[in-house]
DNA sequence: CCTAAATAAATTGTGCAAAATTAAATAAGG
DNA sequence: CCTTATTTAATTTTGCACAATTTATTTAGG
């Protein structure tokens, strides 16, 4: 078998495993996040929203890696679930800064009783968690900076 | 800052990590798909049908981690594109079987020449790519085990 | 000033992703 | 046989994901 016969396949493919993984940990997060009404991206919205406060819709994206396109109709869902306000720029008014409501600042609090269960039932299974991490925050680092440098 | 507060915290979501880079491969692999008229999944469909042969839509399912809301428009797509035909099976009408046509294997060969390029810079880049493949198949079980232990 | 370029978000269109429902066919028990 | 449960795929619906285009605004050059 050739070296580049077995590229082809499946089991060595890191781009599939990583692939797979990203949807199975969101299968993992999604009966605990359906109890908030909230979808796994929505979700990580919310996290940067808690982390680094009222943010423009440009600021979410960079930090995120989506564009305003996938954004938009997320925060306007987000917006009706009365969990954050979106309103134009004073300053700018081609911005469009998204801030917590009451309700987006207490669902923290409530999500964080909860929310450790997946988090630790994965560190749990995954004996290297914090040597997984490291892997896969150089690999988006690599990749990040490959699929930019046109 | 309390171990809590930690785990809400971007940079230290092995879950965000896992979800980003697998958008930023995706993208990454486009402007090489683009060229066959491929999407990624479809991609990943044609290389479990290089690797295995002829398969029942849920064959590629258990594969690919997939079900059939996924799969089915497409391969319906990948059959208009000819590079695949489809079939009820003439033992069991329930299945559908899948296999490539003459252009679908050919396809191997003519990817083989230009998808080294992808996987080759990835591993350029990635210092460990054989640590992190298998980092992430060993989350990938994981996490696969757990979300469906009911 | 005033026009041209650049910026920021919204809009549009295509293609996954997955839950829920439906429909068809098979298998199994009585 | 015949009914019931199971299996398998299709269909439907909602929600990302992203490229391409459009619109509005701001910034800079002349």
């Amino acid at each position: 078998m050739s070296a580049k016969q077995e590229m082809f396949e499946l089991e060595n493919m890191l781009c599939f495993s990583i692939y797979a993984a990203s949807r199975e940990i969101t299968r993992l997060y999604r009966p605990v996040l359906d109890k908030f009404g909230l979808t796994y991206p929505q979700y990580l919205v919310m996290v940067v929203l808690w982390e680094f406060g009222d943010s423009t819709v440009s600021e979410l994206g960079d930090k995120l890696l989506l564009d305003s396109g996938t954004l938009t109709p997320l925060l306007k869902r987000l917006q009706e679930a009365e969990l954050i306000y979106r309103r134009r720029s004073t300053g700018d008014e081609r911005k469009v800064e998204v801030g917590l409501t009451e309700k987006g600042i207490s669902l923290k609090e409530q999500m964080m009783n909860v929310s450790k269960d997946i988090f630790t039932e994965l560190c749990k299974t995954e004996s290297n968690y914090l040597q997984t991490l490291q892997s896969v925050k150089a690999l988006l680092k690599d990749a990040h900076e490959l699929a930019r440098r046109e």
